[in-house]
DNA sequence: TATGAATGAGTATTCATTCAT
DNA sequence: GATGAATGAATACTCATTCAT
């Protein structure tokens, strides 16, 4: 019986922590570190704002996992991409899709706030700067080289390209919803071979 | 005598508007409203706190003036290209250009800001929804549809093209100095007729 | 249990609430809205600042509901008067007697520094406009009326003497504690037949 | 001609001090100490804020001179009253018309509030105990004994009644424009033989 | 675990006062 | 003498965080 409380108790935990995050998740995405105030989050997750330090040490200890947590997504679902069976520029084109998707903007804005603005904690920079965008070309240069040999991907340099193509979609993906989100077809043709 | 000296002290009252101003519109669009603090904006205009409040009433009404006057700038740089003796295209090109270029940036972001981000004052709100990206679509379109004609843009439809192309422009313009700014030329392949 | 814990707070909450407001009534009424520093009233109250927050949305808001009670209390007890059984003139006495008591005049201070002197905020003023002078005059008049027919009241017009009896005894209140408090039946000499 | 200039200079010194002394008292005695600000006094006067310094050292200085003036005043014209030729009741009916008078009021109110209410700066605590209400008294009390002697004023203690009658007339002046004031006429009543 | 009362560091804002012109 | 730009101490208010229940 202790256990099976035990485990309750868990479970409750982990719910009640996930409730807190995926609120907080999106209200630092909107409104930045500064601009989120920890009542904000807690009434959306429909909690009392001292339950939150039940959860969390800090605010900021809060936007440091949370932006550590999309650093590592990031990584990973272009990691993913390699293990996918596709032509190259199918690839390119999931890739654009998954950032632009709904679930996953909040976390990209984060990443986008953590990269640009707001005064962010020392270790939340250091997260960054071992992850600047040169990582991500150089994750994804292996795909594109294969679509410009397979003639699927405009001619030039890949690097610069590459780097192009993902401040354009980061940055669509960071307007959010003041402004209308490009079709991903219209998109393709910064990379496409004409 | 009291001409002179009126003159001298209207200079130097627009002078320091002007110095606490330029500051604050790289402050504001650097981290935002909640993010940018008084002593931000006076330390870096080199001025004390108090004087902040002998040219603005709050930190939101500056907010507020600075919104307005982007907005109003805005759109008198797409008014201007009518006038310009260019090719549809190149008039496109070179609206691309001004957005892009570092000294409208500051003031493009402030906008961004307020259309998505923040808790902005009631008079912001008014102001973006009194200019919706709708407004731009609509001025931009003759130089568009007279591309169009002349084979120099890409066919489809126009509206969206254009709606499409102002969120890319704003996004990679938003990002700002995290990401390498994209050459104009390559981006222009998402207007330009293949 | 979570009654219990309910009640609790709820009493928690009024208690605080109540320290508040009486160490706020007193500050007020002896130094006005602008000579009132929270800090004079927390510290008065034993709480922190912050605390004060907790309870009042900001001083002006605690002054306001301070002059509503205040306007309420004084209407109430002049309607109290008519309940009782004891002639006009005894119940002018014992009106008199409840203003210059100790308890009430912080009030009455309070309503007559509403009435005067500071730069209150607007819904005070309104307030004040609704309750003017006439009204209290109005309601004591059969009092007085009744106390004429019995012989116990001067003659005169009763309206101006009631009104001028008002003004003295609010004057007199007013003056606190720098100035002698005169003895009743002295004062009763202004309305009482000779 | 130097001379003249001089005079002249000194005319408008003085022209000026006057200017800003009258619109203190006026602000002083409705407002307080803490509820007047500098801006206030100035542009009442019709000069900029800047000239306030050039006339008083600080506006407290401005203040304590204000109530040394009143106290002055005070005893003055209750010093007058013991020239004049007239009979004992009709120089109290002198004295109550004077401190009820519109031009002296705002001065007694600055007695009052220094009296009572705000902080005020040691030097004016000083002042006011040393001219309490109890010399006013001694004053005034040959006047009233004379009084009674002759049958005009009516019996009992007169010390006390003095104290009274000067709380009762202090209090009506202090209470100014939103209350109706009484005739003088029947606020004799108090002292006067029935 | 959950709540909200309580605290205090941090910020925005006001206003007396100084000073160059 | 006169003005208003400039400063900074004092004050109102916010909000992250702690803690008793």
């Amino acid at each position: 019986m202790p256990r099976l409380k035990e485990e309750q108790l868990q479970k409750i935990y982990e719910e009640r922590k996930q409730q807190i995050t995926l609120a907080a998740v999106k209200i630092f995405a909107q409104r930045g570190l500064p601009g989120t105030k920890i009542s904000m989050i807690t009434s959306k997750a429909g909690v009392s704002h001292g339950l939150f330090y039940h959860y969390f040490k800090t605010k900021e200890e809060l936007f440091i996992s949370l932006v550590r947590e999309a650093v590592e997504t990031s990584m990973q679902e272009i990691g993913n991409l390699s293990h996918l069976t596709a032509s190259p520029i199918e690839k390119i084109r999931i890739l654009t899709q998954g950032m632009l998707d709904e679930s996953g903007a909040p976390y990209f804005m984060l990443l986008h706030r953590a990269r640009n603005f707001e005064e962010v904690p020392e270790e939340v920079s250091q997260l960054i700067q071992n992850y600047p965008i040169e990582i991500y070309v150089e994750r994804l240069l292996p795909i594109f080289q294969e679509g410009q040999q397979r003639g699927e991907v405009a001619g030039g340099n890949l690097t610069e390209m590459i780097a192009n193509y993902l401040t354009v979609i980061s940055g669509v993906m960071v307007l959010g919803s003041g402004y209308p989100t490009p079709q991903i077809d219209w998109l393709m043709r910064l990379v496409e071979k004409k």
